[in-house]
DNA sequence: TAAACTTGCGTAAGTGCTTACGTAAATTAT
DNA sequence: ATAATTTACGTAAGCACTTACGCAAGTTTA
C-alpha cells in the first residue's frame, strides 16, 4: 500500500504538488521542439509583453501573478540573451520599462503557436476526463479562501478534544481544584472577595447543602474546569464560579459546563437562571450569550466585581 | 480579466501548483497549535517512523515517495534537534538506520492527533464540495501516464502544421524542386541510379506526358514534398518519388501526399497502386502500410535501391 | 520646506524538493 | 581472486519561486 493511501487525503496537497510536477516535467523539452530557446519561466513574461508593447517590472509581475522580484530576475536572465531591453522611464526614474526586442518578437511569435497546441492539447484531455478538474479546483480555491484550512483544522481539534473531556459531578476530593481554579482566574483580572473565600473554601455547606449542584471538567485525567449551580429560591439559581484553566482552553469546556449546569437546573425544578459577571470578560459574556443568557437589571451584587447580570429562562 | 483567464486552461500547471501552496502555507503554523516544534517536510518521516521503528534511508525514502537525498537532508535536521538517531547497521555498513528517539516519539504522539485533525478538515472540505477534486486529480494522473503532456502537444501541433499544408499539382516551376527534394534522400541513403535521372530530370516526358501525375506539397510559400503517379499500363499506377523535407518532417505531409495520390489514381481510373522501396527506410514504409498496401512479390525492379514491392488495391 | 511615508526595483537568501556526482561497501562477473 | 557493477548514502547545486531588506526616487504630511 502506497505512502498516499495510507495517509489518505491528508496528502491531497502533495498529490496536487505532484501532479502540477508532472505537467510541468515536459516544458523544458516542448520549449526545444519549438525551436525557442527560452526557460520555461520566462513564459509569463513573454506572454505579458507581447500584449502590452512595454510594461515595468511591478506590473508585468501583478500582471501575471508573481513577485516584482521574481520578474526582476527574469527579465535580467532575458535581457542576458538578446530577447527583452530595458529603459529608465523619463517621468519616473525608478521605473524600469521593458520590451521585447526583434529576437524576441520572433520567439514571441513561435511561443504562439506552441500556445495554441498546448492549449489545444489541454482541451482535448480535459474533454477525455470524466471528472471536472478545472471546476474542482475553482472549488476549493473557493472553499478555502472562504475558511482556511487552518480554521478548519483548529475546530476539528476543539471538536475532538470536547468528546474528550468528562462533566462530572463535583466530590469532596475536588475541593481544592475548585478553589484553584477559580482563585486562578480571579486574581488575574480582579481581586478575592469576602464572598469568594466563603464559597470556594465551603462548598458543600454554601452550595450542594443549600440544594445547589457543582460540576467538575476533566481532561485526561485533569480536573480542567469547573461550574456551580447556587440555588436563590425554589425556582431560581445562580450560575457561578465558572472557571477554566488557561491550558485546556479552545475546547470549548466552557460550552460543556454551561449546558450540563442548564440540564441540571431544570431537573431541580428551576424556571430561571441568573449570573453576575463582568464585560471586560468578553470570551465568558459571549458564552453566556450562546447559552441563551440575555442583560438584566437586578438588584445590587454582593460582589464588587460584577458589572452585568445576566438571566436565562428555562 | 486575470493572467489565467486570458491564458486559459494551459495554466492548469499553476494552478494546480497555486492551490498546493494554499493548502501547504498553513502547514507551518499548525504545527506550532499542536506544540511540536518540526518543519512541515519533515512530516512523512516522522510517519514513516512510527511505522517501523526503524528504517534506512532510502526504505524511507520509497516510502513516502521521494529521493535518498531528501530524506537524508531531512534525517540530518532532524537528528541536529535530537528527535532521531542515527546507526550504522552491523552486516550492511552502508546503511544508516534511523529511528526516533524519546523527543521523537513523544512528537509523534502529537503529530498522531494533528493528522487525525487535519484528515478530518479535509474530508469535511472534500463532502462540502461538489466537484470530486480526488478523482479528478486521479484521473488526470492516469491520462497523463497513458500520453505524455509532450506527446498530446505533439499531436496537436502535427495537426496544426498539417492543415497548413496544401497539397498542388506540379507545376513547370517546380522542376526543380522536384528534382532536389528526391535527389536528397537518395544520397543520404543510397546513390542515384539511371533511372532516377530519367525521371527527375524529364517529369514532364516521363511521367506526365505519359499519364502520369505529380503532386507537390507546399508549407508556408515553400515547396516541402512531393509525390509522383507514375502509369504503368491502363488500370495500374506506380507511385514513385515521394519525398519530404527534413525541415518540414513530423507534419504528416508524407501521409497527405499519399491521400491525394490515391484519390487522384482512382479518378485517373486505377484499380491498382504498386510501389517499390527499400525495407531501411521505416518511417516509409510504415507510412505505406497505414495508407493500405500490402507486400506483394512482383518483376524484378529496375532500381538496385529496392527491396520491398508492395500494392493496394483501389 | 523638511520630515515621514510610499513606491519601484534589485539583490540576497530561503524553501522543499530535485538531479548530479563522488565515495565507500557489497555483490556479481570473469 | 580480482575486476566490474550495483547499492547506500551524503553533499552540492539547481529550480522556480518566495520573503526580506536596502536604496533611491517620488509623494504626502506637518
Amino acid at each position: 500500500m502506497s505512502f498516499y493511501d495510507k495517509v489518505g487525503k491528508m496528502a491531497i496537497g502533495s498529490r496536487l504538488r505532484g501532479l502540477s510536477d508532472m505537467i510541468t516535467a515536459d516544458a523544458a523539452q516542448l520549449y526545444h521542439i519549438y525551436g525557442v530557446d527560452i526557460h520555461p519561466r520566462w513564459w509569463p513574461v513573454f506572454y505579458s509583453l507581447t500584449q502590452a508593447t512595454e510594461n515595468s517590472i511591478t506590473a508585468i509581475g501583478i500582471e501575471i501573478g508573481q513577485t516584482h522580484a521574481s520578474v526582476s530576475q527574469i527579465v535580467r536572465e532575458m535581457a542576458k540573451q538578446g530577447f527583452v531591453t530595458e529603459r529608465k522611464n523619463k517621468h519616473d526614474k525608478r521605473k524600469n520599462f521593458v520590451s521585447l526586442t526583434e529576437k524576441g518578437k520572433a520567439a514571441a511569435m513561435k511561443l504562439n503557436d506552441q500556445h495554441k497546441d498546448v492549449s489545444a492539447a489541454i482541451n482535448r484531455a480535459f474533454s477525455e476526463s470524466q471528472y471536472d478538474l478545472w471546476k474542482a479546483i475553482e472549488e476549493w480555491e473557493y472553499l478555502l479562501e472562504q475558511k482556511s484550512l487552518l480554521r478548519r483544522v483548529q475546530e476539528e481539534k476543539k471538536k475532538r478534544e470536547g468528546s474528550m473531556v468528562q462533566i462530572i459531578d463535583y466530590a469532596p476530593e475536588h475541593k481544592c481544584a475548585f478553589k484553584q481554579l477559580n482563585e486562578e482566574w480571579i486574581r488575574q483580572y480582579f481581586k478575592m472577595e469576602e464572598s469568594d473565600y466563603k464559597a470556594l473554601d465551603h462548598p458543600d455547606e454554601y452550595i450542594i447543602a443549600n440544594g445547589g449542584h457543582i460540576f467538575m471538567a476533566v481532561y485526561q485525567g485533569e480536573v480542567v474546569g469547573t461550574c456551580a449551580l447556587i440555588k436563590m429560591n425554589g425556582k431560581k439559581f445562580e450560575l457561578a464560579k465558572m472557571a477554566v484553566s488557561p491550558r485546556a482552553q479552545g475546547k470549548s469546556i466552557g460550552t460543556l459546563l454551561g449546558h450540563a449546569c442548564i440540564k441540571k437546573a431544570k431537573e431541580l425544578g428551576a424556571n430561571t437562571l441568573y449570573l453576575e459577571s463582568n464585560t471586560i470578560l468578553k470570551p465568558a459574556i459571549n458564552l453566556y450569550l450562546k447559552l441563551g443568557f440575555e442583560k438584566i437589571t437586578g438588584p445590587p451584587s454582593p460582589y464588587e466585581r460584577s458589572n452585568i447580570q445576566m438571566e436565562l429562562t428555562l
